[in-house]
DNA sequence: ATTACTAACTTACGAGTAG
DNA sequence: TCTACTCGTAAGTTAGTAA
């Protein structure tokens, strides 16, 4: 389960976005970093490593201040406050994502792994269908890639990753949507994988492309309905 | 100045804001705030005696659980990350918020308090202008009052309170805007008063009623454009 | 049931300082 | 300069308990 950042730590990463780490790597010293946070620089240089420890951001460490960036798992856990204070605050949730792409053959690696038990039990209790075994590959466009990224950034559900005979499968992430309107799925991306952006695996309970009836290069809109943190 | 609220109790107000009372007063006791904040019941005690004590939240003490309410301050503190998170995360400002009004006459008390000194410097020095000695009044409608809300719970240009001989006066905050796209000016609030929305006080270098031939009744439009906590 | 006190405990902080 | 160690102290938390 995802382990809760403390407050305190959470702010220092917070004061990082501030100072510009979210889009690029930014130079700082400690005692810099103290001044933002209102601490000193030993609490600063102590939090740099825990944060760092659990993945929250990447440092290059050297002599007239290191270069600190935030990881996206940094940014999902900032994303995910802003999520929750829109809703509250603003009264409005995130908007719909929409995808526009065609669609294309995979390497029919998908039909495995939905197949394992592992996976089908966790898709049949979080997204409430039984997946068809194998998933609809859609291309989106590479100026959609960035939007993509923040997608995966927010909310989303989480399969565990299990132990099946011999193999370890690894844990993944899906987030619900509808197709061409009118059918449900969800995108399965495989966490601890910086992957590629520009296919993009569906599974759903129906075998999509022949239930509307669709061909390679043929195009299809994918739309990600806003989700919650706490909804997960 | 305002004194930054600490990481660990923030997130208990976050935390509040979740259960849902940033719109509503909400029922919760101690022990089941505690599950949310992950801590023990005596800290979820405390943090709503300290935060209480701060003027973030009111409640309601009764056995069977309290009332809890945030207060505009408090939803202030949770708005200010809310914008700083949208300004990273999302790469844009707030919406510039407009306001369609009509001028009416005021009370002539604007004047004596532009023209104390104490006021005047820091005006010069925030605002950057000198102001005229008068406010220009502008009646909004009422069903633009929460969006006047939301707008002085924002981001604002703070004047300290001072004495002057023998009469205090008060601290005020200020919101720069823009007058009929044209001329610059700021929406002026005394703080610490829970103050009537229909009419917005307007300072600005110039003489507005004359310079743009105004009179009594006129429409105007009266522009806020985003500020960030950070800039001020 | 509640809230909140006091005292013991644990965590986080910051001064000093080394590498 | 930098980062990050040790270690004494301060802050925050929790257990026990009262009202």
């Amino acid at each position: 389960m995802t382990e809760r950042i403390k407050p305190h730590l959470w702010f220092t990463l917070y004061t990082l976005m501030k100072l510009g780490a979210s889009k690029t790597p930014i130079r700082i010293s400690t005692t810099r970093l103290s001044n933002d946070i209102g601490g000193s620089q030993q609490s600063a240089s102590r939090h740099l490593q825990v944060l760092e420890g659990n993945g929250l951001l990447v440092r290059a460490i050297s002599s007239g201040g290191s270069k600190v960036t935030i990881t996206p798992e940094g940014l999902a856990e900032l994303d995910q406050v802003l999520q929750e204070l829109k809703w509250h605050l603003e009264g409005k949730e995130a908007e719909t994502i929409i995808f526009e792409g065609e669609v294309v053959s995979g390497l029919f690696e998908g039909a495995y792994y939905i197949s394992k038990e592992g996976y089908q039990r966790q898709i049949r209790q979080k997204l409430g269908f039984e997946a068809f075994p194998g998933t609809l590959n859609v291309k989106i466009r590479e100026e959609d890639y960035g939007r993509r990224q923040k997608l995966e950034r927010g909310p989303s559900l989480r399969f565990e990753g299990f132990k099946d005979g011999e193999r370890a499968f690894g844990a993944a992430r899906a987030y619900p949507c509808l197709i061409n309107d009118e059918e449900a799925g969800a995108l399965v991306v495989a966490e601890r994988s910086s992957h590629d952006y520009s296919v993009m695996e569906i599974i759903s309970p129906q075998y999509l492309r022949r239930k509307m009836e669709l061909a390679d290069g043929d195009k299809i809109k994918v739309a990600f309905l806003p989700l919650r943190q706490s909804d997960v």
